[in-house]
DNA sequence: CCCCCCCC
């Protein structure tokens, strides 16, 4: 007789005010034993394993002592249990990788039960994020990734700064949103034989957690995460396709070696989009140029109902003596070598203003993410074009550059030169110093 | 009641 789902409670539904709750899940990942010493002293242990049921849902679960004894080799990943008797508390967002509101602990009360294998919990929950869209996260991120491996370096053995012995290895990833990013893995992972990476595998790799380092950003897979080979899931297939179709010679844009953060940008002095304002309405106004923590708001698409080109064709030779190309705009016919670049208008905001600004190329590409052939790759589909923009609305502050000049007229000409992602680290020290110099001065 | 997610 077929089982009934109802007669377990749904992991989604689980809250503090959930009493008499019995739950039937897959163990997905189980980290190793901690142990600690408590407030008052006492010793404890403790380890943690994330809970997947039959609807999708996921909460952590963390086994304190007796539970550790009870339960700790019993509990193992891909197994299936029924859970009661644990506690509910909201989830520390810090340490928790899953959405669930709440967490469960159980202590010397729990009541684990080994369940058959049963075929209608997944064996893993992804979120699979696309790389170009982890460009635009707020850091530290934590994701699901699917990719090619594009590189990889040999396993690296060293000794951490606390005397812990760490391998770890390097691996580039790839996706069909034409970006790449390094993650490193670790210990058992990082030494895999060389022949699993060869060959341009794809990956799954589940709860990378990427931060920025130096100009770029870079994943990290957790101990708790999962590192799947050439796995079949649509995703897989996917990004497979797209790198034997064409991917495997296009160009990536890289988050990891700082690509958005190449050339030479003007370092403006620090401003705030008002004082730009202030700045540009003075008549006197001579060629300056800003720097401003804001984040993109919207990319004008129509005017007064009209769609707005959002690139136009360049010619993109280079011109006699300099290695720059000539830019010169050309039909799409055009006789010279030519490619899209991209002429916005952008609004950008921070705390207290927002300003429109002519944002071409360079800073174009910055402010939104993404190559101006990418936009162009869609001009069949309007409305795909326009979603691919909204996509990095709000999404990551960027320091703006902007100089000012004149076009004859006494009318002063704005437009944002540079978008690039903020350093949040020096970011972050630089508004900590401004809140210490107010306290000083007040 | 734990809790770092390691490194350049």
């Amino acid at each position: 007789m077929a089982m009934v789902p109802s007669a377990f409670f749904p992991i989604a539904d689980l809250s503090n005010y959930t009493k008499g709750w019995t739950i039937r899940v897959r163990v997905t990942s189980k980290s190793g034993l901690r142990t600690f010493q408590s407030k008052n002293n006492e010793g404890g242990k403790v380890f943690s394993v994330e809970l997947l049921d039959c609807e999708g849902g996921e909460i952590k679960a963390s086994l304190f002592n007796n539970a550790v004894d009870n339960f700790g080799e019993m509990l193992q990943v891909g197994k299936c249990f029924t859970f009661s008797r644990g506690t509910l508390k909201v989830a520390n967002r810090n340490y928790s990788t899953l959405s669930h509101r709440y967490e469960l602990t159980f202590d010397r009360d729990a009541a684990v039960t080994e369940a058959n294998h049963d075929s209608i919990i997944d064996t893993m929950k992804l979120h699979i994020c696309d790389l170009r869209s982890v460009q635009a996260k707020i850091l530290p991120a934590n994701v699901d990734l699917c990719g090619v491996v594009v590189s990889f370096k040999a396993p690296h053995a060293f000794t951490s700064k606390d005397g812990k012995d760490l391998v770890k290895r390097e691996i580039v990833l790839a996706d069909d949103s034409c970006s790449s990013m390094e993650v490193t893995l670790w210990s058992d992972r990082a030494q895999k034989e060389d022949k699993e990476f060869e060959g341009n595998p794809v990956m799954v790799i589940k709860s990378v957690i990427v931060k920025e380092w130096g100009n770029g950003r870079k994943g990290s897979l957790l101990e708790t995460g999962a590192l799947l080979i050439s796995p079949s899931i649509p995703e897989a297939t996917k990004v497979r396709q797209w790198w034997s179709q064409g991917g495997s010679s296009q160009t990536l844009t890289a988050l990891s070696d700082g690509a958005f953060v190449g050339g030479k940008a003007p370092v403006g002095k620090s401003a705030c989009l008002s004082d730009i304002r202030v700045a540009s309405e003075q008549a006197t106004f001579s060629e300056e140029v800003f720097s401003v923590v804001c984040r993109l708001a919207i990319v004008q698409t129509k005017k007064q109902g009209e769609e707005q080109p959002l690139y136009y064709m360049a010619c993109m030779e280079l011109k006699d003596g300099n290695k720059l190309p000539c830019n010169r705009r050309v039909d799409s016919s055009g006789f010279c070598a030519v490619a899209p670049r991209f002429n916005l208008r952008c609004k950008f905001s921070d705390c207290e203003d927002s300003t429109w600004l002519t944002t071409f190329h360079e800073a174009a590409k910055g402010a939104l993410s993404m190559e101006a052939f990418e936009l162009k790759d869609l001009e069949q589909n309007r409305e795909a074009m326009e979603a691919a923009i909204r996509h990095s609305y709000f999404q990551q502050p960027w320091i703006r550059a902007k100089p000012d000049h004149y076009n004859g007229e006494s009318r002063t000409n704005v437009a944002c030169v540079d978008a690039r992602p903020v350093l949040l680290r020096e970011h972050g020290r630089f508004l900590l110093k401004e809140i210490s110099d107010m306290i000083v001065a007040s």
